[in-house]
RNA sequence: GGUGAGGUACUCAAGUGGCCAACGAGAACAGACUGUAAAUCUGUCGGCGCAAGCCUUCGAAGGUUCGAAUCCUUCCCUCACCA
């Protein structure tokens, strides 16, 4: 890494800033700035929506400067004001600490840890746990009138709704962590999504009162989709998560591959390192040929592998070609068909236990020497919610096995359609499926 | 604490004793058309069942009735206004 440069242009053409403090331009340009941007370990992964923030700390290393990433260990314990017992709270902390090991472990994916400009995880429960509030109080809270605080847009909006004194007092926590960070390791750069710029500004304030420092503030705009959805939730609904074992990659892949065509030029942006020249001839892509979905593929490409790993992005893509663009599952390997097993619904069929028909439970179905139930396979997939919902799908020709599309006859299946003899690919819709392997 | 208005399926919302598994809209799911898109059109949308039909649901629990989402009683909760 050569000479620190200044990151701002390089944000402003991927229309990642937002809003910064005037200072900031002169702070880049007289040598190496150490910033940093929080991390709540609510849960034990980041998800798509924190890659922004992620990535305003790669591109702050790239252009030669030192990222820190804090993880809220201290701030995440009053965040949850919800009952507690002592017992609780130890267990917590230590749901925290395996929560802050296992965001580490995702950032330094994108993080560099070595060298002149390495990167630092720290966690604010080490101070903000010994603070006591008496201290925090005289040293800190003397420092903010509570107009100041009230004129913050993050308590204003809340006055009608209601706001805990907890949560009132969040900022100052934040604020607190710039400065002892600042002292610490000379951060002089906070940044973070649009939301944070109260909390950042509080912390400036608390810097220049206290030390007579300056330090400055940098926000990311909030990412929206264009179909007024948010950010961030794969079709299901759930939260699109970096922990392989919450998201698979394939799904992960799937996901970016499924970019509106109005957003994957700004996903581009934010989410890879593609040049200004590549994006933009993506850009191009999108307007003349956006049938091909060349933009989605680059950006569903770049991301998974600097999440998973170039060999689970490649895996990724041939699932994915496998199951949509009609490779012919008659020649899956086993190697294929092993991999299919961990990246869709996967399931043992069991044919229904024998006994009599009973009102509102589970009806007999028919013994495994008659064929295999298509029904059974459905639900135990979980990819339809119940036998009556699995009946509809196949009566409305939703379901296929293996790449032919089932009627309503079809509910039976003959094991001489088995792939390799014990399993079934099945097909609802255009894009969900599941394996079903008969023992 | 007082007064008033409410609690119906994923959401909004009809329904005031039988024609109610419950109008309608949205969401969702499927089909056609497509680019694994958008828009549009069609169908489905409590559970079990091939079906007839059966079972479970209208805040909760009781009660009246041949019959209740609808009437009565008690309880729980939400909202608005007042204190």
């Amino acid at each position: 890494m050569s000479e620190p440069s200044a990151p701002i242009s390089e944000l402003a053409w991927r229309e990642l800033l937002f809003q910064h403090t005037e200072g900031l331009p002169a702070a880049f340009a007289a040598g190496q700035v150490t910033g940093y941007c929080g991390f709540d370990p609510t849960a034990s992964s980041l998800h798509v929506g924190n890659l922004v923030p992620v990535m305003g700390l790669v591109h702050l290393q790239r252009a030669g400067h030192r990222p820190i990433a804090l993880v809220g260990g201290g701030t995440g314990m009053i965040g949850d004001p919800s009952g507690r017992s002592s017992e609780r709270t130890l267990q917590t902390l230590e749901t925290i600490a395996e929560n802050a090991e296992a965001i580490r472990q995702q950032l330094a994916k994108f993080l560099d840890f070595e060298g002149p400009n390495a990167a630092k995880l720290v966690n604010n429960a080490d101070w903000l746990t010994k603070l006591s509030l008496l201290d925090f109080l005289r040293d800190t809270g003397k420092h903010f009138s509570i107009n100041y605080m009230l004129a913050k847009d993050s308590v204003k909006s809340r006055l009608e709704t209601g706001l805990s004194f907890t949560e009132f007092s969040y900022m100052l926590l934040q604020a607190h962590d710039f400065l002892e960070l600042h002292q610490r390791e000379g951060v002089t750069l906070q940044i973070g999504g649009s939301d944070q710029w109260g909390n950042i500004t509080a912390g400036l304030e608390l810097i220049r009162r206290t030390t007579n420092g300056d330090a400055n503030a940098l926000t990311f705009p909030l990412i929206t989709n264009a179909d007024g959805s948010k950010f961030g939730k794969s079709t299901g609904g759930g939260s699109v998560w970096l922990d392989p074992a919450r998201t698979s990659p394939y799904k992960f892949y799937q996901f970016w591959i499924g970019a509106d065509d109005r957003d994957v030029s700004r996903y581009l942006r934010f989410f890879t390192l593609l040049d200004r020249d590549t994006i933009e001839a993506l850009d191009q892509s999108v307007r003349t040929t956006p049938e091909q979905r060349a933009a989605q593929r680059a950006l569903a490409t770049d991301v998974t592998t600097r999440v998973h790993g170039a060999d689970a992005a490649r895996v990724a893509q041939e699932v994915s070609a496998l199951l949509f663009e009609k490779a012919d599952p008659q020649g899956l390997s086993d190697a294929a068909l092993e991999a299919l097993r961990l990246e869709i619904p996967f399931a043992t069929y069991s044919a229904p236990a024998d006994g009599g028909p009973a009102d509102g439970g589970p009806a007999d179905g028919p013994a495994l020497s008659e064929g295999i139930d298509v029904y059974e396979c459905l639900t135990a997939l979980g990819v339809a919610a119940s036998r009556g919902a699995a009946k509809r799908l196949l009566e409305q020709g939703g379901v296929s096995i293996n790449g032919t599309k089932l009627s309503a006859a079809d509910r039976l299946i003959g094991e001489d359609r088995l792939l390799r003899g014990r399993h079934l690919l099945l097909k609802k819709g255009a894009r969900e499926f599941g394996l079903v392997q008969v023992p």
